[in-house]
DNA sequence: TTATATACAAACATGGATGTATGTAAATAA
DNA sequence: TTATTTACATACATCCATGTTTGTATATAA
């Protein structure tokens, strides 16, 4: 039995993306090779060439698969305008990523590859741009939830919405960089919502 | 001429480090080869086989050179204990290390060769223990100078110290990820400093 | 029903990276 | 002064990953 049906055909390209997660998250990409991913498929280099152009094809097919979807998600929790506290709706978008980390387990295992098992150098540079375009636009959607607050009056201080933004934005970006590194838990995954309040909180009134 | 003296031996070295240190940056570390580093620094495999046992011993030799005296440099700026601003003294360790990264070209390559032009695996995944227990020693470090801070009653709120510390910590990790992923520098190098003095305000009383 | 395209498996050909072994001239020690 | 290291260069052997080509059984279209 070769030749498959359609639907087995796009089960079989599914199961080859799911096994080169877990191979680049076992052995990093470049250590990875299309032999260890259809093994770990259960299927030949032949299956693998032919659903993929190459290893780099495969490892965009996971990003956008993990990726895209998220930011949607993000966008969407912080583009509601008529919130009436736009402060909690920053923190719950900033918790309903770090809820998706603790429970979507291909989008840990992706977020790990992402940040400590691929080398952006040549096809992968390109990524790095996206990733740049992407902050930058999530930073812009929190300058104007706190713009919000601020005409609500329940920001404390005197920053500016800018300035609060770009600092929530580091704060977050090196949550996700600690949390995804803290394997063990200990320091940074379980207290991350914590974190994450106490950040809001400095900026209430 | 074959034979060097011990002089010449000590800077052949120092050459293969600094062209491991180009090429790394430039190929990323798997991608890059010791013929490549060789040819670079102007030696043969023969002489980087001589001087580092393979091309992990490079690695570590590139980061304990910059990363050994930097965290000693940060941890002295924070730990004088009788400064009469500790908030100030925070600010000053991380804009120091800011500059350092501006002027330092080495320090700056580094940087962005173990945060994205490797792959932590295997041999390397030690280097992330490593990460994350300098980043415990800081964040302590920032824990104390915040308690100054607080018995100085220059804080604003009624945040511990040791919250305060977690997200000046991700913060400045956030930060320094961003500083070494904005190559072109329009979006967080040229204005690092005042978004550290921003966060910094932000606990101001 | 037959022809063709599909979804792979298997075989092949190539290049490149690694590590090691060997050679060697000069520095240094004795 | 001679013997012995030292600091490499050169040559060799091995393996492994990649990409391509060929083969083939079957789903599907006509």
């Amino acid at each position: 039995m070769v030749r498959k049906t359609k639907l087995d055909a796009e089960l079989t390209r599914q199961r080859i993306i799911d096994a080169a997660r877990e191979v680049f998250l076992a052995r990093g990409v470049s250590r990875s090779t299309l032999e260890h991913i259809a093994t770990r498929a259960e299927v030949t280099r032949g299956a693998v060439y032919w659903h993929f152009k190459n290893k780099t094809e495969i490892f965009h097919a996971i990003r956008d698969q993990v990726f895209l979807p998220l930011i949607d998600r993000m966008d969407d929790t912080l583009t509601v305008e008529n919130s009436d506290d736009p402060l909690t709706q920053i923190e719950n978008s900033l918790c309903d990523t770090i809820h998706e980390l603790n429970n979507n387990i291909q989008m840990r295992q992706t977020y790990e590859i992402m940040m400590m098992k691929c080398e952006y150098v040549d096809e992968f540079a390109t990524v790095l741009q996206q990733i740049l375009n992407n902050c930058s636009s999530i930073t812009d959607k929190f300058e104007l939830a706190y713009k919000r607050a601020k005409s609500k009056k329940i920001l404390a201080g005197p920053h500016t919405p800018r300035a609060l933004a770009l600092d929530t934005h580091l704060f977050f970006s090196g949550l996700l960089h600690m949390w995804v590194k803290d394997t063990d838990g200990s320091k940074f995954r379980f207290q991350a919502t914590v974190l994450i309040k106490s950040h809001i909180q400095l900026r209430r009134k």
